[in-house]
DNA sequence: ACAGGTGAATTACATGTGTAATCGACAGGG
DNA sequence: CCCTGTCGATTACACATGTAATTCACCTGT
């Protein structure tokens, strides 16, 4: 699966959150704080078209976008990577980073082991 | 702090590893996998300088490289990051992911329960 | 004293990315 | 039927990145 960049990766979040949009929709959809023209959204998308992650069929005289992948297969290849490079691969250890930096609540906690005795069963 | 690309960070990985480190060491110690000549190990070293990351001292005519930042704290940022993007910054999307995709082991699970157990107390 | 090796600095060049502007085709309102 | 707005397609351009080669200075052995 083709790498989709950061700016790309907030186009692909709005066409999985809804679609198919035309260009326009999905330029009315991106974060604001992005400040992208329609012109900026039409070139992600034609460069995300050709790294084939969207698929385009045609409304008359425009394209209605789609994702060709799904976000959880994209969101699994990444996460592994990062988990790959930065820790060895071991998610424990990716948990422990986080706990000894305070990104856990109490809640976090909870719901974390909720999660796993679920797995065991 | 200054992103390090991906190539970077494989140098960053060898000074975290072991430092202070002349260039012909990096470039040494780096994965054979990457490939990289001496010169391109020399460009990457230039880049982490000017991006603030690494710092050097002089060792006669040669230089001596070492991290300017922790390695947890990169770790933490970078991991911070994807889990904004990915999952709206929520720890427990997270792993349940990697739970959905089978990507905790038995140990893995005991391990992290361990952990989870620890920081509650 | 000079040649060759070695160091950093400078330059190179293709591809990816962010961020558009422009172009040419066409459809719909007057 | 023509103007204007709207489409996608093409082109633009600067900066980042991967991947070096080249240059210039200096040290070391003959």
């Amino acid at each position: 699966m083709e790498r989709i960049a950061e700016g790309e990766y907030a186009v692909m979040e709005v066409l999985w959150d809804e679609a198919p949009l035309t260009a326009a929709d999905v330029a009315a959809r991106v974060p604001e704080n992005k400040g992208w023209s329609l012109a900026t959204v039409k070139t992600m998308l034609s460069r995300l078209l050709a790294k084939g992650v969207l698929s385009h069929e045609e409304d008359g005289r425009r394209y209605l976008y789609r994702p060709a992948i799904r976000r959880e297969d994209y969101v699994a290849e990444e996460s592994g990577r990062l988990i790959d490079r930065m820790f060895g691969g071991r998610v424990p250890a990716l948990v422990a980073q986080l706990a000894a930096r305070d990104k856990l609540t109490p809640a976090d906690i909870a719901e974390i082991e909720k999660l796993l005795k679920e797995l065991k069963s």
